[in-house]
DNA sequence: CGGTATCCAACGTGATACTG
DNA sequence: CAGTATCACGTTGGATACCG
């Protein structure tokens, strides 16, 4: 045998929740402040509003974004993080930092 | 505007590299061992033949693994980190922290 | 044993159009 | 402004069969 199973299938959570093309993103955006949809939209100009609405869904869904709506016309609609998902922040933060040296060096000959 | 573009793109890279299908997985099960491909296999039973190797693939292309090939027959191949796939470690042990809290917590009212 | 070559099905993303 | 519905498309994962 290898690995602990419970690892890989905690990894696995995980994965399959963060996963989603603008997932990642759009917890990033939302670290430490509450943005409205289209501010949303706007910071992802590359999503569709389609596919935007969909990831937002999702991520409500497992719990890591919160959703709130006021009865106002024309419609407002807010999204934070949960408590929850702000346990994410460090992790975020590692997949930024990695991302940024891999950029840099993307050709790493350099370990030799 | 809003977030740092960079933190974005940079994000953006680390989440293209770890988002395969079984990649994380991979990752995971070499930390800190070189595996043979068949042994891979087996702890990734759920994946199949072909997937597996293009994971491998992608992985070694981006530099996070070593294949190592060992001219003998039948052939040997081993798989394992690079210094470069190292340094994902202790974002893929937070990974698998969170993920465990997310599985036991599931409907976590809790936080009340 | 490990890898390649096709081919195909499933899913996720996105475009467009319409609603409250 | 925010969301739903429908459909088209490309990418990915996987099945199968065959090489070194």
């Amino acid at each position: 045998m290898g690995l602990d199973k419970e690892k890989v299938e905690n990894l696995k959570t995980t994965l399959e929740v963060v996963c989603g093309k603008w997932k990642g993103i759009i917890l990033l955006e939302l670290v430490g402040r509450t943005l409205r949809f289209n501010e949303l939209k706007t910071e992802l100009h590359e999503a569709s509003h389609q596919t935007l609405i969909k990831q937002l869904k999702e991520l409500e869904a497992d719990g890591l974004i919160e959703r709130k709506a006021y009865p106002v016309v024309p419609p407002k609609v807010e999204y934070s993080l949960t408590p929850y998902g702000r346990e994410l922040e460090s992790m975020l933060e590692d997949m930024v930092e990695w991302g940024m040296r891999h950029r840099s060096g993307e050709k790493q000959k350099e370990y030799s």
